[in-house]
DNA sequence: CGGTTCTGTTACCGATCAGTAACAAGCCGG
DNA sequence: CCGGCTTGTTACTGATCGGTAACAGAACCG
């Protein structure tokens, strides 16, 4: 099953003291750059590649210690997923304050900060690549997935709401179709496939609805 | 990490003999069984989490006769996702045949095949997930999902452009990013998601291509 | 200072998994 | 009936991985 991750670490990486690797995350606890490094890692080389010790090593620690904060390898994913929705929460508001009484603007703004990620981001969302491949309907991760999935949802009907779109969830479901689409896209057909016109597509799209009679 | 799904077969399936399993593949020979088998499987809980093993015996056979067809479970994957785009390209042939001569409702017609399969089938596209799953730059398999991918990109442009749309590469992505959207949201939102709206969405925005100037 | 809490280290367990060896049994065409 | 090819069976290797035990050391706070 193609080369070990662990295997390509050791070599990447310099001997390495305690800090200053792969998170690149300084002083923090033990348990914050572990969930940095984690996140990165599981986001990058996909959530089974990747096994704690490489985490627990990239991070600048042990998988004993990674054991004293996290019961299993599954709780250490769903908090790698709640930092990566924490993120993208701030990520939002951050649109938001600049945007306040122009929610036409911040739609098209939205637009754009999306494209961006999909562009300079080649492993689309990890909460949508984490619900391709924790297939066990149970996995703790999903419940998570969904809600904040769907909270994304509201927010963005809100906004097209706000914009003055009277057919406001269908405009949001289908940017979300567009957006959702646009990093899978990439995944497997490259940067130059049907992602690189997300953009055009999504504010062709947005015109549509705005003129539209409801 | 969750249950193992051999155990969950071992429950599910009776002692069996030698065929009429999972893949329900009655006569067959050991490879096609294991091909059939092992598609399924995969598809239905992910490349990783299936081992070799459960693939034979699922498929009524054991490891080795697998071992024999296959050099690797990376050979085997590739084998099967060549059998994926296979029968994805048989489909296409049939919808062609069904609509010669009337490409506008060929179009609509393939809208609503690929409805039916967003709505049957809650694990999306195999070609797509394995580009999730299998992060290595240099899987076999990568190849071969952008050669796809990019081929069923290909036959859509063609479509629209014998549907008479001016920006047929344009309305092609842009359905392509929809259907990717709704394959991917309905795993990580459920089915009554944004996904949802993918025929409506589809139809608008084909219509809305067909009345443009160019 | 002393004690507590957090961390590093090493070694280990049990399970799983990809892949192989060796041999016995079947099938099938001549 | 015979000889070759395909399969079944069992057992095994070597590696990895999730998770734990036990002990030593460091950091922190009173």
């Amino acid at each position: 099953m193609g080369e070990k991750i662990a295997a390509v670490l050791e070599r990447a990486l310099p001997p390495l003291a305690t800090s200053e690797c792969c998170g690149g995350t300084g002083k923090l606890r033990p348990r914050d750059r572990i969930v940095t490094t984690a996140r990165d890692m599981f986001h990058q080389h996909g959530f089974r590649t990747v096994g704690v010790e490489a985490i627990a090593e990239a991070a600048g620690t042990n998988k004993m210690t990674l054991y004293r904060h996290f019961g299993s390898k599954d709780e250490l994913i769903v908090e790698c997923l709640k930092s990566v929705a924490t993120e993208s929460e701030a990520q939002w508001r951050a649109l938001e304050a600049l945007h306040v009484g122009d929610p036409r603007g911040h739609l098209r703004a939205w637009v754009w900060q999306c494209a961006d990620c999909v562009l300079a981001d080649g492993r689309g969302c990890s909460l949508a690549n984490a619900a391709v491949e924790l297939t066990e309907a149970d996995h703790p991760a999903r419940k998570l997935i969904e809600q904040c999935k769907s909270g994304y949802r509201d927010r963005l009907v809100a906004l097209c709401r706000a914009a003055g779109i009277a057919q406001a969830e269908n405009l949001a479901d289908a940017l979300s179709l567009l957006l959702e689409g646009a990093r899978v896209s990439r995944q497997s057909v490259g940067a130059e496939g049907p992602s690189a016109k997300f953009v055009r597509t999504a504010e062709a799209m947005i015109a549509a609805f705005a003129t539209a009679e409801g």
